[in-house]
DNA sequence: TTTGCGAGTTTCATTACAAAACTTATATGG
DNA sequence: CCATATAAGTTTTGTAATGAAACTCGCAAA
């Protein structure tokens, strides 16, 4: 991965950042793939001030990452639910939490997650080839469109 | 993926935001990906306030994401490098960036990754199971150590 | 020996975050 | 029907993080 001072500005990263980019989004989001919907839950869970939890669930709502509705049979109470914009994000939520424990924490972090089909631990995330290889930063460059091959994937 | 209100406390999740969670540390880290090294590069490149960024190298510094060395011909010159630790974080960046590119600011972004050796773009950053489906969220949950069937791999 | 660069600090203004109290709409029990 | 409780927020007020611009300090080059 070499230096390549071409417009880096165009990267998606600073638009990813603009929704996931605040203090406690990505707890938020935790919890919300843990299955809690409601404020209070939140709230609890987590121990974060009203005020800001407030404002990060409006922001998901307006970022498209989470819906918000009402309950029928309790219309005092809300739920949000992740979009499959929001489930979208599972990858990075998990590759981060992997870095954690691996280099953060020390290996063991409890609980761990497990496919559920056979009850064992999911691969490590990794950036991978088109055809399956693991790649590090040594391994990839940037491309304009004009050089890649045809078939186009994920960039 | 149930409802699991056991420890989420313990999560690495929370450690790794110790580190990455502050605003720019995302994009300093893809600058330092994109092969810069020196303060004015990343500062001019990025545009972000020289205080802040001294804070922010300083602290990832100290967090082991990278290294900082003066050059020997230069005693002026600083370099900043990425540690293991640091490069490490490449498919937690890579998954947020394609997760931006395909929700936020729509497909064609540039530029692409692309294996070094073929030229094609890397794949799309997704959750494995041990013999390589694609998961979704519905496809895991959370379980104990013990509950693990026996050979231990990332979780 | 002065001019300039690289890598930061300092200062001060602005903005984000946080704790606790308050509000509003709905439910529930007597 | 009235009192009380609950869910989901707002308001208020204080603290911490961020940002722009100017300043410092060590080295290097002319």
């Amino acid at each position: 991965m070499g230096k390549v001072r071409e417009n880096l500005a165009e990267c998606s990263l600073p638009a990813a950042l603009e929704s996931m980019g605040e203090r406690w989004a990505f707890l938020i989001l935790r919890a919300a793939f843990n299955g809690l919907h409601h404020f209070e839950e939140f709230q609890q869970e987590l121990g974060i001030a009203r005020n800001i939890l407030a404002n990060r669930l409006a922001r998901f709502v307006e970022h498209g990452i989470m819906e918000r509705a009402s309950v029928p049979e309790d219309r005092r109470k809300i739920v949000y639910n992740l979009t499959p914009k929001g489930s979208a994000l599972l990858p990075t939520m998990v590759a981060l939490r992997q870095w954690g424990e691996r280099w953060e924490t020390g290996e063991p972090a409890f609980p761990i997650l497990v496919d559920v089909r056979d009850g064992r631990p999911i691969q490590e995330i990794a950036v991978l080839s088109h055809d399956g290889r693991k790649l590090t930063k040594h391994d990839m460059h940037w491309a304009l469109p004009g050089d890649v091959p045809a078939e186009a994937d994920a960039g």
